[in-house]
DNA sequence: ATGAAAGCGCTAACAT
DNA sequence: ATGTTAGCGCTTTCAT
C-alpha cells in the first residue's frame, strides 16, 4: 500500500538530476547498458528506482518512429480457434520484444476502418490479418506498401502478401476420402456463408473427393450454412425431409459448430450417430471431443501457424524479407466415434 | 490497386504547405472545424485528400498526454465468456472516441508484468481489470492512484477501486435453492481453482443455502475442480465411487465446463440425466445450450457488465467520478432439462 | 480567423 | 564514456 499521493510521474530529466548525469545517460544506461560504465549504471538504476521512473512508451515510438507493437485483426474473439493462434502469434512477438494489439471485427465490417486508422496512424509497426480479407477503410483499402502485413488462417487471394494457412482443399478432400473408404457414397456438404474463402477451399476438396471415386455430384447435397450452431441443425431438417432412399449418409460439415448442432439435431430425431448416419466436422474445437458421440474432425496446427506468422512478421518489421516467404502446413484428420461404415441397405 | 510506391507518409506540414495555410489551421481544420472559415476548412480537406495524410496518432498522444486508449486485462482469451463482454465494453468505449487493447493473461501470472508496464507508461488512459486480481509487475502492483480502473466480472477483494459485477453468492444460493426445491437433500459442489473469487463467492452461496433448508453440510460434498472439463469428469468418477445410499443425487458446479464434464461422465456411466441425478452449471455458455440434456445455469448480463464498466472508465478517464460509484447486476436462473425432481429412493 | 513558436518526453547524432 | 543539441509530429497558447 504506497502512500505516495498521486505526485506526477518522474521524467527521465529527473533521474538525470538525481543521478548527476545527463538525461542521454539515463537513456544509454538502460536501453544501452554496455554503453556506459559499470558505475554510472548502478547510479542511475539507483535514481531509477527511488524515482520510480518507467519511460514514457509514446515519446520513445515518437523519437525512434517505432512503436514495438503489432495489431493483429481477427474475425471474432468469442471464436476460441483463434484464441490459439494468438498464443503462438504472442509467443513469437513477446519474445522479440513487440506488444500486440488485438483488434475484433466482431463479424462486422464496419469495424474495419477503426483498424486501418490504427495501422495507419503509427501505433504500430506491423499487421496481421487473420480474417480473410483486406481492411477497407474509409479512404480506401489497408495500403499494403509501406507497413508490414502477414495474412495468416484465412488466406487472402490474389493479396501479393506472405500468408500462413492450412491446405484446406487438401484436408476437407482427405476428410471425405475418409467417408468414401467407409462406403459411403451419398455424401453430403454442408458449407459456410456465402463467398467465405474457407468455404470455398473446403468446398472444392470435397467436390475433388467426389469426383476422383468417381462419385456424382448431386447439388441438392450442398446445403447452405453459415458456420452457426443454428444451420447445422436446419441442414439435419433439410435431409430428415429428403425421400430416405435418396438421402445422404455422410456429411461434411465446413466446420465443427454446425457438425455439432447437426449431429444433435439428427439424435433428436432418432437417428444413431454413426450407425445411421456419419458426421465429419473441420477444426477441432474442444468441444468436438466433448459431445457424444465424439466428432471426427480436422485438426489445424493452430499453435504453429501463430507461431510462423508472427516469426514472418518480426521478420518484415525488422527491415527484412520474412522467412519463408509463405507457408502452408499440414491439417490432420482425426477420426472419431461420429463415422463408421454405411449402414448396410444405403445403395451406390 | 496503388501505383504510389512506398513514399513517406504526408505530414500536417505537407497538408499545410499543399493548402496555404500554416499547420496550426490544419490541425484546427481537422480537430475543431467550427475554429477555421468553411472556405479555409474546404481547401484543407483537399489537401488531406489529395496527400493521403493521417495524423500521427503516436505524436498526437504525447503533445495531447492523452492516448486516447484504454487497456482491459482478460484472465484467458479463449475463454468465450469474455468475448460478450469485451462487446459491451468495446461499444461504450468507441462510442467515446477510445480504442482497446486487449492483455491476455493466458492464466499465466508472469504476464502481469508486461500488461504493467503498458499501464504505466502511459499508452493507456485506462485500465479494466477483469482478472479477479491486481497485476503485480516486478516494480510492484499496478498503482491505484493516478491512472483510471475499473474492475468487472471477477471482483478483487479488498480493493478501493469501482466493480461491476453479479452477486456471484446469492446466485449460487439460488440455483442450490432450485435443486432444494426439487427434493434434493444430498447435494455436492464442484469447486473452481483454490483462492479464486468466483469459487469463493459461489461456494458460500452454496453452503447459504444449504443452512437455510436446514440441511446438513457434508464436507465430503465439496469436490475441487479448476473450471476444467476435464475435472468435471473426475468429479463424476468420484461421486460414481462413492456407496450408493450415500452418493448425492445432484451436483452444483462452479462453472458450465466442469457441468458438462461430469455430466457426459455421469451419461457414459449408465446414470440418466435429469431422472438419476440433476447437475446445475454457472455462466451459460453457448454449450450449455447444444448438450444433452440442456443445461440448467445462471446467465450473467455479460454484454451490460461490460457496458457498465466501460461507461465508469470513461467517467473516469475524463476525469470525473465514475457514474455510478460501483455495480452488481442480477443473474438469472435458466432451468432446463438437466435438473429434475430428486430419484424416488433418496432418503432425507 | 489565422500564424508563430513552444514543447510533450525521449533518443541519436555529433562533439568532447 | 558522457554531455550537448536537435528534433520525432503534433497541439496549443499567445499574438496579431
Amino acid at each position: 500500500m504506497s502512500d505516495r499521493r498521486a505526485q506526477p510521474p518522474a521524467r527521465i530529466a529527473d533521474v538525470a538530476r538525481l543521478a548527476g548525469v545527463s538525461s542521454a545517460t539515463v537513456s544509454r544506461a538502460l536501453a544501452n547498458p554496455e554503453l556506459v560504465t559499470e558505475a554510472t549504471r548502478a547510479v542511475v538504476l539507483e535514481a531509477v528506482r527511488s524515482t520510480g521512473y518507467r519511460p514514457n512508451a509514446v515519446a520513445r515510438s515518437l523519437r525512434a518512429r517505432r512503436a514495438m507493437m503489432a495489431l493483429v485483426v481477427v474475425p471474432d474473439i468469442a471464436n476460441p480457434f483463434f484464441a490459439e493462434v494468438l498464443r503462438g502469434i504472442d509467443e513469437t512477438l513477446s519474445a522479440a520484444g513487440y506488444g500486440l494489439i488485438i483488434g475484433n471485427l466482431d463479424n462486422h465490417r464496419e469495424k474495419d476502418g477503426a483498424f486501418v486508422e490504427v495501422a495507419r496512424s503509427g501505433q504500430v509497426d506491423g499487421v496481421l490479418l487473420l480474417c480473410g480479407r483486406m481492411l477497407e477503410g474509409r479512404g480506401g483499402a489497408l495500403d499494403t506498401s509501406g507497413l508490414p502485413i502477414v495474412v495468416a488462417c484465412e488466406a487472402i487471394p490474389g493479396a501479393a502478401l506472405p500468408q500462413v494457412e492450412v491446405d484446406n482443399r487438401a484436408a476437407a478432400a482427405a476428410a471425405v476420402r475418409h467417408l468414401i473408404e467407409l462406403g459411403h457414397r451419398r455424401i453430403a456438404y454442408l458449407s459456410g456463408p456465402a463467398g467465405n474463402v474457407l468455404d470455398v477451399e473446403r468446398r472444392q476438396g470435397y467436390r475433388e473427393a467426389l469426383a476422383t471415386a468417381g462419385l456424382g455430384y448431386d447439388p441438392l447435397f450442398e446445403l447452405a450454412g453459415d458456420f452457426t450452431f443454428r444451420t447445422g441443425a436446419d441442414a439435419a431438417q433439410a435431409i430428415l425431409s429428403m425421400a430416405e432412399g435418396r438421402r445422404p449418409t455422410a456429411l461434411f460439415a465446413a466446420n465443427d459448430e454446425m457438425a455439432i448442432g447437426f449431429l444433435k439435431t439428427m439424435q433428436t430425431a432418432g437417428l444413431h450417430i454413426p450407425s445411421d448416419f456419419s458426421v465429419v466436422g473441420f477444426d477441432a474445437i474442444d468441444y468436438a471431443d466433448y459431445c457424444t458421440p465424439t466428432l471426427t474432425t480436422v485438426r489445424q496446427p493452430r499453435r504453429n501457424i501463430g507461431r510462423a506468422a508472427g516469426r514472418m512478421l518480426v521478420d518484415m518489421m525488422a527491415g527484412g524479407a520474412p522467412e519463408p516467404l509463405s507457408l502452408t502446413l499440414p491439417a490432420e484428420l482425426l477420426p472419431r466415434d461420429s463415422t463408421a461404415p454405411a449402414p448396410a441397405g444405403a445403395s451406390a
